[in-house]
DNA sequence: GTCTATATGCTGATAGAC
DNA sequence: GTCTATCAGCATATAGAC
């Protein structure tokens, strides 16, 4: 039954979070006001205050939030029992996420620097804790003989930041499709790592 | 001989610039004032407008002489004659000029979107010209049969993507030298272009 | 060349009516 | 739950004194 008063709630919440997503990874956080996302929504400035404390508070939820749905669907997708498969699945993984989150994944590395202190080291744990993931894969496979490598945690920062590198320039429906694409990142990402 | 009167032109216009190269690339465009500015270079926010005409400009030009000594630098180091050589001379190449102007380096990629339009198809030209050595690169190492690689566009995203991935995490004076660290980067280049 | 003073407008956030 | 009205402060940029 759909409520007759001027009570929003379940929707106004959601939707004040979808446009400051929007808005922030368009613009930038800092180049964004509160009008402006209560624009897009249909509200007035004040009304967003009932919904967040502040401007930073919302900036911050919507990258912890980013960041544990991120590391909540790698453990649902992880899977493989040597290295070299299990390196293939973060490869894919990592791609598809990305591009069906892209505007989540750019904020959460394009604004770290507009969060206060203590939230920015809230968001860093839970990075680090995600890169480790794929750091485990690349010493488990130094250790078993299968990739060849010369450093850890130089590769891993490696093919972390050539798969990030994707969001910059791929665009759904052009020349490549999205399989394709991950099968030449595959590719390239076992010729980094020697396997 | 040192001049008497309060004129300071040539010490005043760099400042400014290197001010503003400092503090954009640490807290972002957005979220610098002219007042700030001002500040750092020992001068009240009015007379910053003897050296520009706005801030956009302001920003504008420090990416627009990032961009070109970048390319300078680059038509001097370049040599080599196979590919391979080629490709080596680029990765250290790059990796030393990011290292060297990491304020310039960061703030031409985390910016680009408070450019104004024209400001900004300006800068991409440019950009755009840089990658396009390295394409060139790939392209010839794939003809002469040096290179195994999928799609040359792709791979040229991927390494630059890759190389950039430096400035996240590099700090000189740690564990690795930065020697060290462009071996190992070359090593994993050469992987990924199955040289 | 730099200063002070100022214009005009936007900012994040709050108080109280409905 | 949302509105209107408002606060205090800071933004970019300019004008005119020195």
């Amino acid at each position: 039954m759909a409520r007759k008063t001027g009570s929003h709630a379940e929707i106004t919440g959601p939707a004040i979070r979808a446009a400051a997503l929007s808005l922030f990874a368009r613009s930038g956080y800092a180049a964004v006001s509160m009008r402006e996302i209560a624009g897009e929504v249909g509200v007035r400035a004040g009304a967003l205050y009932l919904y967040t404390p502040d401007k930073q508070t919302l900036l911050f939820d919507l990258l912890r939030d980013h960041m544990e749905h991120l590391l909540g669907a790698w453990a649902d997708a992880k899977s493989g029992t040597t290295p070299v498969e299990r390196l293939e699945v973060f490869v894919r993984f990592h791609i598809d996420y990305h591009l069906d989150r892209s505007d989540q994944v750019f904020l959460s590395y394009m604004e770290l620097r507009n969060l206060t202190d203590a939230n920015f080291q809230s968001i860093e744990t839970l990075r680090r804790t995600y890169e480790d993931e794929l750091q485990a894969i690349l010493a488990d496979g130094l250790d078993s003989g299968d990739f060849t490598l010369a450093d850890v945690r130089v590769s891993t920062m490696a093919l972390i930041a050539m798969l990030n590198g994707v969001l910059t320039w791929y665009r759904e429906g052009g020349r490549l499709s999205r399989d394709h694409l991950q099968g030449i990142y595959w590719n390239m990402a076992r010729g980094m790592v020697g396997a």
